[in-house]
DNA sequence: TTCTCTACTGTGAACGCTCACAGAAGCATT
DNA sequence: AATGCTTCTGTGAGCGTTCACAGTAGAGAA
């Protein structure tokens, strides 16, 4: 616990201040720093020894010069804007990033992409080798950036299946078909047969995977397709709201709404209290993400819970291996139906 | 446009490579580099022109080894772990430090120190000289890290006022009890006058400001302080629903709550909702914050707003001057009412 | 002319680390 | 004894910058 700082608060140790400090060489300290291999027990002992008295930390600057590698990982928005502030996913998949990464001691450095000019920054600084690898987060397809790293050969792994490029990225994505299923199913066996759907944005992979698992079930069951029974949103809770007005229009017989997000899911609710349909007497509401804004709506939501811990330690996983040589894969986590009032 | 980068993927180019390409010494494209002084117009147009083509990126990592400088921040969440997710004030901070950082081209590190093993690392990290300076979110007093550093001589900059350390730390905050003093007033000028409030937590800032504002008002307004109307959260959701139980139980004749933040607010609007009092009529709810929550409630929320954009410009202003040798500062600034339904 | 001053430019030496290499032991095999 | 191995250790070189310093050239003053 004591640092020998004694007096001067100038200039940290170097490496060569501990190989004196333990009577050995540079080599034989950056041996031991480095994984320890080649080096005699007793020789290990005088170097950690050496380094907690004098309180040295590795200069990383000087490593980085030298091994070409950073040893830091960026965390890439490429959202305009809203999203962030809205999405409570984002949140959790930042800090289990973060922490993921402190494990093995690599920070995270936290970029946002937002206007064209940004952008090019952004792409430029990663290309120049500032970080050894991108985590990226952004939903839409034709993501210019991700194209671009993806060309200049970034390791690069992003949180949910990007539509646009080939399939030569990695990505880590819950299993968003089989959640929907899952809803739809629970929905069904409940009684409900006029189930409709607020669905995400089509040009995101998850907007398009929910409604294949809603759709594959009512065939599955035999419950005739009615167009009347679904509208798309932007996973917003404004959209949710317009969302279940027009469903109510187009099909007031709905006794079901599976809603593709969460935060839709409490516009639903808006629409439907002020409709004067009870929840879920009348129309039972089955949500998606499992976010705050579940147990925040009333009546709390049924939602498919998506292992977001678990994505972002396969994204660092998956990513930190790719830094290590290892080629691009893809991850898909089950996600779980967590039962609550609204359904 | 056109990285003049055929073929091999191989070595970045160097100062040395656009350099030869200008036809100058290396001393000259830094200088280019560094601002531009003592350097002749044509040679500055030289060495631009040879950067374009090269396509030259200047290796931080080289830089940082010899001025010492990381040219990067930290920005320290040293929050348990709750807050991070269910404050909505950490997301519009995050990015607006980030932004207000990109424009000067510096990255942001995110560092989250939860436990006592990664307070400790990042101690470590920090005062290595990994970051040329801190952003620090906490709320709680009495918080380890930022002592650590402000001896360590880290520049640091926090968001509101810590309460434990001495005047020697740097911080932006929101003129909390200015606010609460808006909105006690404005629940008056509606001819309420058994006005109640939920605190937040009391070894915060915020908490303590706030209250402060509130009875300040009471007295001004020679309205009597009663201590039935007083109780205390912690700025949850749950913490507001218990609140304002609390509260109806030992004051049935509350006409109105000041809540010192919005999703407390939320809580208590379930509280009085499930107690059959009609928000505003027989209770009027103010808020604080005016988060996504604040619209988000029904009947929405009347509430202080904070100009987290400037808070976030600030605090990195005022970092980044501290990192070039200036003293350290507060700043306050000013909140705003926002009048929506629910007063 | 010669000197001084200013504006500009080039050059070696760091910065703190890792890597490749050369060597020194110790031990077993020829 | 000579040779191979294996394990361990020290030493120079160099990563790509910036910085201090030593120059050079040109303008103006003595």
């Amino acid at each position: 616990m004591t640092m020998s700082n004694t007096g001067g608060r100038r200039r940290p140790p170097t490496i060569h201040d501990v190989a004196r400090e333990a009577g050995v060489s540079r080599g034989t300290v950056s041996r031991v720093l480095n994984g320890g291999h080649y080096v005699s027990p007793a020789a290990q002992e005088a170097v950690n020894a050496a380094i907690r008295k004098t309180g040295y930390v590795v200069n990383r600057h000087a490593r980085s010069l030298i091994t070409g590698r950073s040893d830091s990982v960026g965390f890439l928005l490429t959202e305009p804007q809203e999203r962030f502030f809205e999405d409570p996913n984002f949140n959790v998949l930042l800090r289990g990033c973060t922490q993921a990464l402190a494990a093995h001691d690599i920070p995270l450095l936290l970029m946002i992409a937002g206007t064209e000019d940004e952008r090019r920054r952004i792409t430029r600084y990663i290309t120049a080798g500032h970080v050894d690898g991108v985590l990226l987060v952004s939903s839409h397809s034709g993501d210019p950036v991700a194209e671009q790293l993806r060309e200049a050969g970034v390791p690069l792994v992003a949180c949910g299946k990007p539509i646009g490029l080939g399939s030569k990225v990695s990505y880590v994505a819950a299993d968003d078909r089989d959640g929907a299923r899952d809803m739809v199913r629970h929905l069904l066996s409940l009684g409900r047969r006029r189930v409709g759907t607020v669905t995400g944005p089509l040009d995101t992979p998850g907007g398009v995977e929910r409604l294949a698992g809603y759709r594959e079930v009512l065939a599955e069951a035999g419950v005739p397709y009615d167009d009347n029974l679904v509208v798309s949103g932007d996973y917003s809770r404004a959209s949710g709201e317009a969302g279940a007005e027009r469903l109510l229009d187009q099909a007031p017989d709905v006794d079901a709404v599976f809603v593709a997000s969460d935060l839709m899911a409490q516009g639903v609710l808006t629409a439907l209290h002020r409709a004067g349909r009870r929840v879920p007497e009348d129309v039972a509401v089955g949500g998606f993400d499992d976010s705050p804004a579940a147990v925040a709506a009333s009546p709390e939501l049924t939602t498919i819970r998506q292992p977001w811990d678990r994505i972002s330690n396969e994204m660092v996983r998956v990513l930190l291996a790719q830094i290590g040589g290892e080629d691009p894969a893809a991850v898909i986590l089950p996600t779980e139906l967590v039962r609550r009032a609204s359904a």
